[in-house]
This record gives structure tokens, C-alpha cells and sequence, in this order.
DNA sequence: TTACCTGCAAAGTGTTTGCAGATGT
DNA sequence: ACATCTGCAAACACTTTGCAGGTAA
């Protein structure tokens, strides 16, 4: 079966839909955030005649994964649309080709072991996003001669 | 003279106008990363005559600021509107509070001691963005009993 | 004087929403 | 059967842009 553990997201009044199964399956193939909008056009060129998917229920499909930890929405600098990935369970962070869009691990959280104070006492920390910006070996030397941004 | 070091910023077809300087103070005066829209109502609000400001005129003073490397375009996790902030020379970092926006600096940047890897040689580190999250000191005791988000 | 800015209004763009019909459970 | 989704189109909110007049250098 085709079903791996995507089996327990559904339920409780989330239902599962094709467009919603789709819309995952795009998000876990991806090994970079996607905008909305990305996923909409490869649904397109995938499933041009099974389905017609509406760009607004990308969005809609988007949200209530969010609403239900299932993905994170973040903004790259420099972009003014979100993009979407998959809420992995494991705490990793990433560092992000600015041409490319790949993510690539970076070895360890520094915050995880602590050290880093914050020079306010009383402050809670709820939680930390780190992102390292940067153009991955294959961008770098496919475009190695435009040293502009 | 209410001059400060600001005067160096002007200069080579960057010209010097009431409103850049409106802008530039209230980002300099704010220890928190503004919407254009606030700092529309910040004008609106302390100078109703002087001078009619539009909110055009905000984006673009700080689409100009931002080109110049004076401020910095920033997002918060569950927003959507883009913030500002004033670049400072320092190479600092900051927790920032989900409520009122306050930031606070923490001890050290992790990523200036070097340590950290990226798990793919070749990859080009140019930038990087580390921000905390959480709730400051006042905020939590104000709303202490809304254990909510 | 000249290049650069600004206010205004209109246009853009990413995202959301109302509604009637379709679909999952 | 019923609540929950979806497609469509219209609405939204933030941001940008064209233009004619204004301002700094």
C-alpha cells in the first residue's frame, strides 16, 4: 500500500481528501519549503485531468495543516511569499540555498545545549528559528561567473 | 544639535527629506522591529500638519533605507506583514517577544565561533538569521493567566 | 536648475472568504 | 445523513507604481 504512516494524521473532523493526500505527498517528496503557489503549478502538470485543483484550495489545505502542526510556514529574505515544509519531528536546522532553495543540515542546534543567555531575566523562550542563507555547491558553480547577490 | 551620526547617511543621490528623517527617528527610537503601517500611524499621529504623510511614502523610504543597508526587512513566525529595524553596526542577536515585540540581545552569536557544520562541503555560507522567540518578562505577568498559544 | 522625492490614486500580488455543490465517514 | 471539503469568483490587505507637482542640492 501506498498508505506509509500518513494514516494518522487524519481523523476528528480532518478529513482525508485527495487534494489534502496530494498536497502532503508533494510536501514530503520536496527537500525545499514551497510556496503555495509551486505546489499549485505541480499539481497541475501531475494530475492535469484527475482532479481540477483550485489555487485557493492549496491555500485552504495549507492552513489547516498548519493549524495542525503539520507543516511550518516561513519567509525567506529577500521573498515575500511563504513557504511551506513539512513539521518534522526530529530538531534540525538548516542551511538554505538562496538560488535553489535546498535545505542542507547544519550539524548541530547550538541552542540545544544551551549557553546562550538572554540578557533579560524573566524571559521565556517559547522557541528559535536559525537559518543560515548561503548557495549550495551545485548553484555555485553552475552559476560560478554572476558574482552579483 | 539634534544631528547625532545620522548626518553620514545622506549624500550620492540620496537626499536628505523631512520624511526620511520622520522615518529614520521613529525606527531609531523604537526598540522593537516596526510594520510600515505602525509607523504610518506614528507620523499621522505626531506631526497631524505639519506635513502630509502617505503611506506610500513610508514604503518607500524604507524600500530606499533598505537598498542603502539601513534597515533590515524582517518576518515573525505567524505574521505576515514585513518588519523593520534599524541594521545596527554590531553583529547582534535577539530574543523577541510574541506579544509586544520587544527584543532583547542574547549573550553571543553562536555561529561567530565558528562549530557549526553544514553537512555538505561546498556550501557557501553568506548570511545568517538566528531570532528567539518567547514571551518577555511584562507581557507574562500582565497575561499571566492566559496560558494560551 | 536638475535630479530626486512626495502625495495621490490606481494597479499588483499573495492570500482569504462566501457560497453552492461535491465528497468523506 | 451530516459535517466537512472543494471550485469558483469576488474580496482583502499589504505593497508597489505612474504621474504631476514639490523639494533638496
Amino acid at each position: 500500500m501506498k498508505e506509509k504512516q500518513t494514516e494518522n494524521i487524519w481523523g476528528r473532523g480532518f478529513k482525508r481528501t485527495k487534494q489534502r493526500e496530494e498536497v502532503y505527498g508533494i510536501l514530503e517528496k520536496s527537500a525545499v519549503p514551497v510556496t503555495a503557489q509551486e505546489i499549485y503549478k505541480i499539481l497541475l502538470l501531475e494530475k492535469p485531468k484527475e482532479c481540477q485543483y483550485a489555487l485557493s484550495t492549496v491555500y485552504r489545505v495549507l492552513n489547516a495543516f498548519e493549524e495542525h502542526h503539520l507543516v511550518k510556514k516561513s519567509f525567506l529574505p529577500g521573498e515575500d511569499m511563504a513557504r511551506y515544509e513539512l513539521e518534522r519531528n526530529i530538531h534540525e536546522h538548516y542551511a538554505v540555498c538562496l538560488v535553489c532553495h535546498k535545505r542542507v543540515p547544519i550539524s548541530k542546534c547550538p541552542f540545544e545545549s544551551g549557553g546562550i543567555q538572554v540578557a533579560e531575566d524573566g524571559f521565556d523562550i517559547t522557541g528559535h528559528r536559525i537559518e543560515l542563507y548561503g548557495y549550495c555547491r551545485a548553484c555555485r558553480q553552475r552559476d560560478n561567473r554572476t558574482g552579483d547577490r
